[in-house]
DNA sequence: TTTAGGG
DNA sequence: CCCTAAA
């Protein structure tokens, strides 16, 4: 307004004046880059190496033949060997590369009983880990099941549970006496043989990984890491939420993955709910490129996201929609359940239909057809596109999967919160209870909604404008973590690991409950998406690993969430009056509420803003900023990157004035100071 | 933690 | 959006 008299007086044929960079030295650490390269030839060869056996693995598919076993471990050996020189963490190498290359789950706990063809490898796992015994064979695996107390003494060997011991650690027969812990569950849609999990738990290479440690996780070192969690957490500044951020950034998009066929109107992922289960994350593929690997990722859940959805008008999808799953007539069987929404307000109609069955070895199995995604509203102009509406929705259903869902878990009309307890403690094995078993999505509601608009809880609200602003609140959902990362562990094969840092007490354990989201990469019918809840994920993350590499390949990109014209327009009057300086005051003035907005995304947002208005009107992309916007962009940028906001109220009034006045004379001011003066 | 910039 | 040197 102001500023656009002031433009309006010439400034639009001002160049704008590049406002001098404070000087910059290389900041970025070289050093690091040239560590990275001198890893980069052990790193390709090694997955030079993965990819032999890959094709060995997928060559001898069904069974791993002496020949084979052979041949592999001595690369198995060396990687892992190596890893356990240079660095802690130990870890499992996936060498069923087929199947397994999209989504690996790995039951942390327990594993499901090994196909006898899984020994050899498994004997390998066990013989590399426990590197200093000579032996080879079941004898030298160290059987984890049953003590309480090593687990956290551990010393650098690794001790690999030998696939014998599985069954007595087994979901459905674990005995719970000893006070371990059965948080493993197994949800195998055993309906579809081409049931992306079920072949991944097939693997037994797989689901063995190196959970080991996990396993004789118990309560008390449970709590433990719990509390370590949640000191970390109190560490954030209470207020703002920004703190959370590095915890919601881990947590923010990754729970979701959906494969490439989910259909329209419809939105199915088996879902390994929050029973403990934890599935594993994996290297999905050999290359030694993680940015490849990421950017994959990253493409199908756009994918996802293109997905068309149906605004639910109130009860959202039918449930017969989602009924219709190519599935369906394989589970004859289903047992159906509820899976209903939303525990505040939003709604909760029965959407799906879920298969229970009760396997013949103890190990509850879990169809769940499709969960529906909560209600959204979406308020838009009658003027809008049919394709801008489209991508309204899109952007809401992303904004809503962002934010964040968590899975609970209903017996018998009743919430199962008790997340430590194992299917068996619950009573979640008997056919009868599993005709009551029920999951919902709740949107998580830990952090104050953003009340931008209605009052509506979690959802997509409307607004006065056709923009959307999502309120998905928090999320427990932890992401899933690159188990492997350092370059130097990278070239592994495709692999479930759960690493674990026994020896290293200093080491703090990844501060996101790694849980794992596995891409369905089954053709047909595979539309898995897996959450997994963090309480049982906990147990799960334990990757010794140094902040660096940490931070470049385990954390998942935050969802993306376009700024919308209305919190454009809040951040355009902010930084009016504040200045380019102080976007910690930007945050708190126009976006306190904004949990999803970092101050670093103001600013990213701004210089966005102003570049967008510096180009052609034709060359900008995404919803449309109004052009009466972004000339109070150029006039603000123009103003404060000549009167540096390094007064604050002063400086405020002073643009207030020069707004006012809005000529070029004031502007020529070159300060505070001067415009006081 | 914030700011400031490059990626 | 991410990453991170600097302040």
């Amino acid at each position: 307004m102001v500023f656009k008299k002031r433009q309006s007086h010439g400034f639009n044929n001002l160049h704008f004046p590049s406002v001098p960079k404070a000087p910059r030295s290389a900041r970025r650490a070289f050093h690091k880059r040239i560590v990275e390269d001198s890893q980069i030839c052990a790193f390709e060869l090694l997955a030079s190496l993965a990819g032999k056996l890959l094709q060995e693995s997928e060559s001898s598919s069904a069974s791993s033949n002496a020949s084979d076993a052979n041949d592999r471990p001595a690369i198995s050996d060396g990687v892992v060997k190596r890893e356990q020189v240079e660095t802690k963490p130990v870890k499992t190498e996936c060498l069923d590369l087929g199947s397994c290359e999209e989504s690996i789950f790995l039951p942390d706990l327990n594993e499901i009983p090994l196909p006898a063809e899984s020994d050899a490898i498994l004997e390998r796992y066990s013989t590399v880990s426990n590197s200093d015994s000579s032996e080879k064979g079941n004898s030298d695996v160290k059987p984890i099941q049953g003590e309480k107390a090593p687990k956290l003494e551990g010393v650098p060997p690794v001790t690999v549970e030998p696939c014998d011991e599985k069954p007595e650690n087994g979901v459905g027969s674990q005995p719970l006496a000893d006070g371990m812990e059965t948080q493993g569950l197994i949800l195998d849609n055993a309906c579809s043989s081409k049931d992306p999990m079920k072949s991944c738990l097939r693997n037994p290479a797989l689901i063995h990984g190196n959970g080991v440690k996990l396993g004789i996780r118990d309560d008390d070192e449970n709590i433990f890491r719990f509390n370590k969690l949640s000191s970390r957490r109190k560490a954030f500044r209470p207020s703002s939420r920004i703190g959370d951020r590095r915890i919601r950034k881990l947590l923010s998009s990754k729970y979701w993955k959906a494969a490439p066929k989910l259909k329209d109107y419809e939105l199915t992922r088996p879902l390994f709910a929050d029973l403990g289960m934890k599935p594993l994350h994996h290297k999905r593929k050999l290359s030694c490129n993680p940015d490849k690997t990421q950017g994959d990722i990253l493409y199908k859940r756009r994918k996802f996201s293109d997905r068309s959805v149906v605004i639910a008008s109130d009860r959202g999808f039918s449930g017969e929609s989602v009924c219709n799953s190519p599935e369906k007539g394989t589970s004859g069987d289903n047992g159906s359940a509820v899976l209903c929404y939303g525990e505040n307000g939003i709604s909760s109609p029965v959407i799906g239909n879920q298969a229970q069955l009760r396997s013949k070895d103890s190990h509850v199995k879990l169809n769940i057809k499709s969960f529906k995604i909560p209600e959204l509203f979406i308020d838009v102009p009658e003027t809008l596109t049919v394709g801008s509406l489209k991508r309204t929705v899109v952007e809401a259903v992303t904004s809503l999967l962002g934010g964040g869902l968590r899975v609970g878990l209903v017996l018998h009309g009743k919430k199962v919160r008790d997340d430590n307890r194992t299917l068996l403690q619950t009573g979640i094995t008997s056919a009868e209870s599993l005709e009551t078993l029920g999951f919902t999505l709740e949107p998580n509601s830990v952090q104050a909604p953003v009340p931008l608009c209605s009052e509506e809880p979690h959802a997509i609200l409307p607004c006065e404008t056709s923009h959307l602003i999502s309120r998905s609140p928090e999320t427990t959902i932890v992401e899933s973590l690159k188990l492997i990362d350092s370059p130097r562990l990278a070239p592994s094969p495709p692999t479930n690991q759960v690493d674990y840092n026994s020896e290293t007490t200093d080491q703090e354990p990844l501060s996101s409950n790694a849980d794992i989201v596995a891409d369905n990469k089954s053709p047909s019918d595979s539309k898995a998406l897996v959450a997994v809840e963090p309480a049982s994920a906990e147990a799960l993350a334990v990757v010794p690993l140094n902040q660096k590499s940490r931070r470049s390949e385990n954390v998942q990109r935050r969802t993306r969430r376009p700024f919308s014209v209305s919190e454009v327009e809040a951040l355009v009057q902010a930084v009016e009056e504040l200045g380019t300086g102080r976007w910690r005051d930007v945050k708190l003035r126009s976006f306190d509420n904004a949990d999803h907005r970092t101050y670093v995304d103001l600013k990213d947002k701004w210089k966005t803003l102003v570049h967008t208005a510096q180009i052609a009107p034709q060359q900008r992309r995404g919803e449309p900023v109004p052009q009466k916007l972004l000339d109070r962009v150029l006039a603000a940028h123009s103003y404060w990157s000549q009167h540096q906001a390094k007064q604050h109220t002063k400086n405020a009034a002073a643009v207030a004035t020069a707004t006012a006045t809005a000529t070029p004379t004031v502007l020529q001011i070159t300060d505070g100071q001067a415009i006081e003066a």
